[in-house]
This record gives structure tokens, sequence and C-alpha cells, in this order.
DNA sequence: CTGAAAGCGCTTACAG
DNA sequence: CTGAAAGCGCTTACAG
């Protein structure tokens, strides 16, 4: 009695063994009601129950995923979860997981090289399961890294340039044309294109979609592009800033911003300035973004299903996870986005939201 | 050289061993070239580190966190990373963490208290050197379970009822007292205090803050308090539709919402009712969320410093972690909330930001 | 400064 | 259905 082992002890937790001691049996039946309960005797089970839960046993997972040679975590390494597009993955990716019984653990690399690198040694040091990334440009060395060393890795909202990997994928060309679609469709014949240097994908291939909208209207549709260092808000109302000292006649009555963070400080400033939003310029933004109704008007903006994402590539992954290695193929799931018409471009701020 | 250990075989890493073999030295050695490289000799730390490369050798953490008895990793569980400030507060953990050579893992709970709880079995079941926990209510079982097994953990932003934790908090009953002021000073005299029922911590701690700002006008300010079901910003329009139909000569003036969601709610439903922020009614809310300020007019609130509750926690775990647990004696950390005016309170969306 | 050896707390075949 | 034994990949005193 005198040295049963105190569950209270900081750093001295109960272990197997004690457990086992405790119920008279061996450690590989504690194990086994652990793992397999199915297999072990009822009487046998209970005893061991009680022995683990009148002394608070918790597994030691790392002892568990060494023997066992494998990790129910999977890491998750994102971007920068104050977009909430990115909130949205990890949502997917946990109900995604939840199903096959496995975590996932966030690393938040900030926007970060570093950090991001920082993370993803720390997932494959820590053997998980595999990775989820949603990466910063460019991304290459650490998925090279973690590739040779035989980790799974499944990549998020960004196209490589090989393919030595899975991806989930939105198509930020259609992104771009749904937008400048849109705003042809109401009626607008001057465009923007507000985005940034092509430093970050999604900008170069929506801008792709915006060029494709305007070359379908034959030549009726201008299209100006206008490049901003960063792409949040105060960007945006600096380009307003410029935009209100254009002559009304000839400057632009529509504008796709490529962020909703953009296209909201452009609104703010023209609204500020003035202006009326759609009557006298319609904005559309891109990622339907947690923040994009809240505008003076409410943004119109493109959907990028950020949870769907998730999700999708938490199926890749653990399919990967299960097969062997040369029996898995890598492939690329492309996401449609899909329109979400608000009062940016259907009214002004005292009507309806989304109807014509 | 046939059976060199190949880098790239998924599900087989090299080993230290691996490493050690290459090199020519024992395995003791490899480890200490690993984790205190000062004492090894420079030409067989070179070789070593030649070994480590050739390899691509990365060290199992699984094994290491076993064979050390702990980790390197804090276990952060957040209720909710939609929010803004708990976003912060995972931003303050990091930085602070970063200095102690740790690394934050972050688990979502998405307002789940199982998914909590998962999250913080996950995390004992690593033992993980400590754990930062911005609870739901009501935590006490978690916080119970941690503690019983010698997991140290600190709480943010949640008053527990017995204090056998160190916990960072916010002075709540000062967030109310400050909106509630500020609207007083502002020359409002019939206040509305737009909460809801009392399962939320904030919700008493801040409603008791706006009583006393009240009691202290001497009688010449009225309160009115309203309890919605949840304190999101469709709660906070329902409301608004409710106000515009009171008589104008005796509603509110001014308005405490107890998250800025509920207040930015309230506000888009007013303003889209016909009436003017602020001079028919003020807004105050709590929290200062990144989407304060977006709403038509910017909303004035107050800031709950999530940053620098995050890097006082981890502060306080550090500390924890590095004492013997009987040198250790908890503390309550109390930050005080200041106020951030904005043009809800201070004139009209087309005026300034924050001049009277 | 380096090596040999024990041990961290589990899981996994393998007998029985 | 259960036990004995080996082993996962490290770290840590302890000699030398």
């Amino acid at each position: 009695m005198a040295d049963r082992p105190r569950a209270s002890r900081a750093g001295h937790n109960p272990s197997l063994a004690d457990v086992a001691a405790l119920a008279g049996v061996s450690r590989g039946t504690v194990s086994n009601v652990l793992n397999h309960p199915g297999i072990v005797a009822p009487s046998t089970l209970e005893r061991v129950q009680n022995a683990i839960a009148t002394l608070g046993y918790v597994r030691n997972d790392a002892a568990r995923a060494l023997a066992a040679g494998k990790s129910k975590s999977i890491g998750f390494v994102s971007t920068n979860i104050e977009n909430s597009l990115f909130v949205d993955m990890i949502h997917g990716a946990q109900s995604g997981s939840r199903d096959a019984n496995m975590t996932i653990l966030i690393g938040n690399s900030a926007d970060d090289l570093a950090q991001q690198n920082a993370y993803l040694d720390l997932f494959d040091e820590a053997r998980v399961a595999g990775v989820l990334l949603a990466p910063m440009e460019d991304p290459t060395d650490g998925i090279k890294r973690m590739r040779s060393h035989g980790r799974q890795l499944v990549l998020l909202n960004y196209r490589p340039h090989d393919h030595d990997c899975c991806v989930v994928l939105v198509d930020n060309e259609q992104v771009g044309y749904l937008a400048a679609r849109h705003l042809i469709d109401r009626g607008c014949t001057r465009l923007v294109y507000l985005a940034s240097h092509e430093n970050w994908q999604p900008v170069h291939y929506r801008r792709l979609g915006v060029r494709r909208a305007v070359a379908e209207s034959g030549g009726t549709v201008t299209l100006q592009e206008v490049d901003k260092e960063q792409l949040d808000f105060a960007n945006g109302a600096e380009y307003a800033a410029q935009f209100l000292l254009e002559p009304t006649a000839t400057r632009a009555d529509g504008v796709v911003a490529v962020t909703d963070e953009l296209a909201n400080g452009f609104m703010d400033g023209v609204v500020r300035g003035g202006l009326s939003v759609p009557r006298d310029v319609a904005i559309v933004g891109c990622e339907n973004n947690r923040a994009a109704p809240r505008g003076p008007v409410s943004l119109t903006t493109v959907e990028m299903n950020g949870e769907a994402m998730g999700l999708a590539a938490t199926s890749l992954l653990i399919e990967e996870i299960s097969v062997p290695a040369d029996e898995h193929e890598h492939r690329v799931v492309m996401l449609e986005p899909v329109l979400v018409p608000r009062a940016s471009t259907f009214g002004t701020y005292l009507g309806a939201d989304s109807s014509p």
C-alpha cells in the first residue's frame, strides 16, 4: 500500500504497468483493453477498467506512437487564421477527421515562411499521420522536405509546380471570371481589376478570369488593371482616394477587387467620398470572408467554400495514409466557386440585400 | 552499401542509430550533438552533422519525449478561433513561447464542450509541457482532470470558482463600466444593456459594470436590461426591429451591447430603419473584434487586449513548468480594458472617426 | 570528450 | 483469452 502510485504527483503519472499490477494482469492485456476491448474477457475488462479509473490512468501518447509506429494526429499548417477562409478550411478538416477518429492539430504560420517551416518540422518530428498545408509562397522546399521523409502531405489552395502531392484547389480563374462576368451582366462597361503584383497565385489566376470575361464581351467592355502594394483595407481606401479624382464620365463603373478586404476598403473610401454604391460604381470582392457583408454596403463576392476544401483535403490525406505508397496516385481536386450577390452590385444600402 | 537506410522510404525514416553507424560514433554521441552540441569535439560534431544531412535524419519526437520525459509543446485549447479575440490570444501565446523555444499547438473546440474535452485529453495524452485554456462554460471538470494528472494549466478569460490554477483575465466589470460611462459622458441619459442570460461570465461582469456607471449618475440616468437568446448579429438586428417601434421620446439614446457582433447587428438594423447613429442612438460594443469598425458606422468598443492575455498566460505557464510544484503559487493576472472611441458615439458616418 | 547500458511507456506478434 | 518478451527510437547518468 505504501508505494501505490499517486495519480496526483506532477511529472509522475501512473503507467500502464501500474494499471496491470493493480488489476493483476499483464501489460499486454491492459494494452488490449485500451486498443481491442472486443477480444478481452468481460470480467478482465471490468477489472482493468476499474484499475484505470481508480488510478486516473492516462495513456502516454508518445510511448503509444513510438511502439505502434503511427500517430492519430494530423497537422494543419495554415497561412493565417485571421482570414476566415482558413478558419473554414480548419472546420472542414476537423469534421473530416472526426469520422476517421483522428485529431487536427493547428499550426498558425501567421503569414511567416519561417514559422511555416518550423511547424512543418515540428509535425515531421512528431511523426504525425499526415500534414495539411495551406501555404505561403513559396512552399516548395518545405513540401520537398516532407515528401523526402516519406511524410504524407496534402496542399490546399496552392497549385504546385510539380505534382508530387495531392492538391485541393478552388478554380481561381473561375473566381475572377464570375466576378467580372457578374459586373458585365449588371451593365458595367468600364471595369477595374484591383489587385497586386503576382507574388500570390490567386491574384494571377483571378486576373486571367477577369480578362476572359472582358474578352467575351467582344470589345464593348474595357479593363484597367490596378496593382497595389498590399491586399488590405488601407490599400483599397488608398485607391478610392485616387478614384475619386478621376473624371466621372470616364472612370470605372465596376470594380473587381481580388480580396474582400481590399474591396471593403475601396467601398469605404468611395462612400465616404460621397459616391453611391452600386449606382456610381459596383463592387465585387473575392473569397466571401466573414467580414464581407459588413461594409457600408453589403459586399457581393465569390465564395471559395473553404469548409469543402478542408473536408476534401482531409479525405485525400486519410486515403493516402491508409494505402501503401505505391498504390497511391496523387490527385488534384478542383472545386467550383460560387457568386454571392449582395447589395454592392444590386441596389443601395437601404434596399434589399440580393434582389435586383 | 546495399542496406544503407533509405531516407525516402515512407514509414521508415532513418533513426539516430543509422546516423551513429554512418558517422562511426555511439548513439549517445549523436544525441549529444542534437541536444548539447557544445560538449562534443568539433571534428566529431562535423562528422555527425554530415551523417545527419546525408541521411535526411529527422528526430523522432515521440521517442525524444518518452526518453526525456518532457515535451517542448504547449497545447492551446481555444473556444472559437472565429472570434478574433481568441486569435489575438493565440498570437500572444505564440510570441511568448518563441523565446522559451516552445511551440504552440492549437486545438479549436469550436464552442463545443465535447471537443474542448477531447483536445484536453489529447494534450494530456501527449504529455505536453502545459496547457492554455480559453474555455467554454463550464470547464471545471476538464480543469480538475488536468490538474489531478499533474498537468500544468493556465486559464484565459474565465474566472474559476476555486483557484487551483493560474488565471489571466480582463476586468470585465470595468469593460461594462467604461462602455456605459462613455455613453453617459457623451450625454446619454436612457441606457440599454443589450446582452443575454447569464450563462457566459462576461455577460454577468459587464452587466455589473454598466450598473455601477449608471448608479454613479445618481439617478439622472436610467438603465433597461434587454436579454436576447444569442449574442450574434441576427439577435442585434432583431432587437433593432423592436427598438424602431418604441416612441422616439422615451426610447434609449445609448446602447451598450455585450459583444461587437450584437452591437453591429443592432446598428445595422437601426440604420436600415432610418435612424442616425449616434445622433438618434449611440452604440458601444465590447471586445474590439476585427469586424467592429466595419459596420455602417464605425463601432466604439472596449479593447480586451487578447494578445497581452496570451502573452501573460504563456509567461505564467512557462514559469509554473520550470519550478517545482511545491514552490509554485497560482496567480491571477487581471488586465485593464481600454475604451476605443469611434464614430458610433462620436459623429456621423461621413464625419471623422474619433473626434467629438 | 565518448561509449555501453539501462530505461522511458507503450504495442505487437507469438505461444499457449 | 492471456502472458512473456522483444522492440519502437530516443536520453541520461555513469564510467573511463
